[in-house]
DNA sequence: TGTACATCAGTGAACGCGCGTTCACTGATGTAC
DNA sequence: TGTACATCAGTGAACGCGCGTTCACTGATGTAC
């Protein structure tokens, strides 16, 4: 049992150093530089080792992807936390700053999640939940305001809603009539970021940050958030 | 003269089919899986013979990035050039949907252009003027709105306008207290688009088109356009 | 506690692949007199 | 119009590279009696 157990415990611990090893490599060199061989090589291991831990390239490429998720979800959640539960547009700001703190910091694991999918890469249902943890974070935050009667639910009238998935409405706890304005929001802000991250707007935007500011006010009025 | 002319003709002719079977070669497999040896088998020739008309491979990779931005370009301007002149959320309407219903056609050449960065590869100044062609149709309709008085200079006030690189507004005829909200239209114009091409609101879109249209006018109001 | 066996981690060589790029070359096409 | 020369397109072999994955193997670590 004890020794069973330290051995789950090594093997885990490597795994997570593979991960982190790759995780490295994907920084400083992107996705496309991201090989096996050159994790095993940073590791000192032999190439063939890495296969005891993560079967094929794809389950190393989706437990970066599933941990990139993570970490943007924790830090959105974090700054979101830290604000006070009234302040709608405080925590809305909140969420979207620490998102695009985190894809600043971090461009390559951004674009792996944000940027063009892999080629030859399906994601598998395990990215799906990871995946939703800021855009579930923006609705809660329309959500509390519709709670608390200062956000309208029902903006454009009752004919909305038809074009999302049913069922996301009611689980991210927004009326129909509201959840497409905040989907709507929630692409637009990845939309500012990558256009920062992946530079299409490197001679347009001078002061990022000061452009992003303008940005959040904007998309919190889509909504509109009080 | 004449059989000069006749060999740059031929010359230029298999200089457009390479970059042809390289753009086919983009649709079907990805901007990862274009080389140069897989264009000149598709075109029956020896791999060293497409050195006569791309000296290399991130060439070539311009020349598709160029076109990819003019073909946006060109779909949108022929759209909007469809349209009424004082009607400003028309013309902004057939812009965003043109783009959009390009980028679903050419999925693979859209991420070539506004997904991750090729690694590697760093964009050549021929790239910014093409790429800019949306945005400044963009900023034309809004900028037709305040020349017709029906849209507000100066939404923001006195101080916005600081966070973009300077003659940017002016060159694209918009006051700079009202530019930065073009910008941001602009960005969250393609954060949709990037959504639905690359798979982000597989499980949350039912109706991407039906969801596009309450995206554009989101984006019409948050300038505000009449 | 000691021994026989099973499980597991890690090795190193090999497979087959495709890539970008270079180079000396062969013909064909054009040019100058 | 004819001939000597220069230019160009295209060839095919080769260079060196890195990749993902497989496989038979060697030791070390754990397990059962």
């Amino acid at each position: 049992m004890t020794a069973a157990g330290a051995r789950a415990r090594v093997r885990a611990e490597l795994t997570r150093e593979i991960a982190e090893a790759a995780r490295r490599h994907l920084a400083t060199q992107g996705a496309a530089a991201l090989s096996l061989r050159a994790v095993a090589r940073e590791l000192g291991m032999a190439s063939s080792a890495v296969y005891r831990y993560f079967p094929s390239r794809d389950d190393l490429l989706t437990a970066l992807i599933v941990d990139a998720y993570d970490a943007i979800g924790a830090a959105a959640e974090e700054a979101e936390a830290g604000v006070d539960r009234a302040d709608l547009r405080g925590r809305w700001r909140a969420i979207c700053r620490a998102v695009r703190g985190w894809a600043v910091a971090h461009p390559h694991e951004y674009a792996l999640v944000y940027g063009s999918p892999v080629p030859g890469y399906a994601a598998p249902e395990a990215t799906i939940g990871p995946a939703a943890r800021v855009g579930e974070l923006l609705c809660r935050v329309v959500a509390d305001g519709v709670a608390a009667g200062v956000v309208d639910p029902a903006p454009d009238g009752a004919h909305a809603g038809i074009s999302l998935t049913p069922g996301v409405a009611e689980s991210v706890g927004l009326p129909p009539t509201l959840a497409p304005r905040a989907v709507a929001a929630w692409s637009s802000l990845y939309g500012a970021i990558s256009f920062e991250v992946f530079g299409s707007t490197h001679n347009v935007v001078d002061d990022h940050e000061a452009h992003f500011d303008v940005v959040i006010e904007r998309l919190a009025d889509l909504i509109p958030l009080p």
